[in-house]
DNA sequence: CTGAAAGCGCTAACAG
DNA sequence: CTGTTAGCGCTTTCAG
């Protein structure tokens, strides 16, 4: 230990992870980093794996399945202990390399499928008709719905497949939904209820696929002086900080981001069986429904 | 390649890295994730290091030269092409560690003061000095500051020094500060500017530590019936896109992070020899000044 | 229980 | 230019 001290000696972990069985290695590919949601999940991932003495290697898909395949290939590369991945959705290539791969793999952030291996997460769906069953009790009737794309973001596209479900299920009539064929933003929440307004001066609430899209929506009313929830009631999703913090807190549901990255390392740590655990989600009762 | 094909071999580039002189990984140590900053600039090395054929591994200090420093060391152990840091400032043993690794050294977001091979940011303090100029140019004599923690993060100390010393070069009194010895958060920055505005009324403007502490007292305004900019004017700085969709566009700076993460990235890629690149800023005049 | 040696799956150098 | 082989620095097994 002397000797280690003095010549500054560091354990190469090339060589320890070529020479030993299990792999270090946990690698994670998420479909943005530009969206909070990923980097909390990540959070949690590469905590708990260092606690674990895994090493967390990643890559952005840019929510487009042929480069999460790619990137899967890649990854395979370093013989990962596992590979964990942003919802249950992928190219068939992905699934069919990451089975004879033989590593464990794990799909964050939602439950609504057929996992391949460990799924942690929530379901999109019900958080839809959560969201939906909350703004009909509170008496809204003529519900409207702004989001981004679906194709992409098949998470939202499940919230959305639940709202209307529950709309439907209330004997209300379809929402008027303005979806937007780009990345959910602040900007496009604004635009898209803007858009949407134009065409439907009725309605009395708007469901929006995710807080930012939702903020986007309230900053519009703010300065169309459209009375939140007075003339028009807002309903978003994720429970981002920010959102609390706005001069009225916006009504959302709050996911425990952190604790699926967490929950999924350590599963993926303790080699558990394949399963699915739901997380679940919180309705956070702001000022704007 | 038809065996290739069939028996779906993968090449194992963790034999590949022990066999090969030059390593294909980059490791990042980021202080945070749950700071869009950090995680913009993640996403332009990832991006940069794929096209390279290079893997990026990272951990998160959570703002803790102790951690980072641990962090550091188990990073090394992987012997990568390059460590990418935030900023400037480390801690004795992070340092002696990169001397003797060999390997090179990215210093990011962060362009004052000494750095160890690659540095590849901008001025903070040069961006503070900009901030209190704008704002005595537009006429504000009586300006505070809110801050979070600048032990934390030292780029928000050199902004505040850069700010101070215009002030002081612009014949001002020193600014009433609201510093909390806390990690920023829009919650923060409404807390914080009520304190102030409790103890200093008559300020007419206020700089804050980033945009998220400047949105917590934008929506402190909103809801406390203060008139931006006529009775308050705020001023943050990043550049976030949040703060452009605003009823009033935040007055900012705007930071090129994804930029910043791309250089480095590339200059890593080119084993480029030790400089500093100054990717500088843009102040960006929305309606709060 | 300690110490020696055989790989892990590649790359790179070298001989043919 | 192609084909062979000696390592890269560990882990793990096996003999002493």
């Amino acid at each position: 230990m002397a000797a280690v001290e003095t010549l500054g000696y560091v354990p190469n972990r090339i060589a320890g992870a070529l020479a030993s069985t299990g792999s270090p290695l946990v690698a994670i590919v998420v479909p943005s980093l530009s969206n909070i949601v990923f980097a909390d999940v990540l959070r949690g991932v590469a905590q708990t794996l260092e606690a674990g003495r895994r090493q967390a290697v990643f890559a952005v898909s840019e929510y487009e399945p042929s480069r999460e395949e790619a990137l899967v290939a890649a990854m395979l590369a370093w013989r990962p202990a596992a590979v964990m991945l942003a919802g249950l959705e992928h190219a068939e290539g992905t699934r069919r390399m990451l089975r004879a791969a033989g590593c464990r793999i794990a799909e964050l952030l939602d439950i609504d499928g057929t996992p391949q291996d460990l799924a942690v997460g929530f379901s999109n769906r019900t958080a839809g008709r959560v969201s939906a069953l909350h703004m009909v009790q509170r008496g809204y009737r003529r519900i409207g719905y702004v989001g981004h794309d679906i194709g992409q973001d098949t998470r939202a596209g499940k919230r959305l497949a639940g709202f209307r479900e529950t709309l439907a299920e209330a004997g209300l009539a379809p929402a008027s939904e303005d979806i937007r064929a780009v990345r959910s933003s602040v900007g496009e929440g604004r635009i898209g209820l803007a858009a949407l307004m134009a065409r439907q001066p009725q309605l009395d609430a708007v469901y929006f696929s995710n807080d930012d899209m939702a903020l986007g929506g309230y900053f519009h009313c703010l300065e169309a002086g459209i009375a939140v929830p007075g003339q028009l009631a807002i309903m978003g999703f994720n429970g981002l900080d920010i959102a609390r913090h706005t001069p009225q807190p916006l009504t959302t549901i709050e996911t425990p981001r952190d604790e699926i990255g967490r929950i999924a390392a350590q599963l993926v740590l303790d080699d558990a069986p394949p399963q699915t655990v739901d997380c679940g989600f919180r309705l956070v009762e702001g000022a704007t429904v």
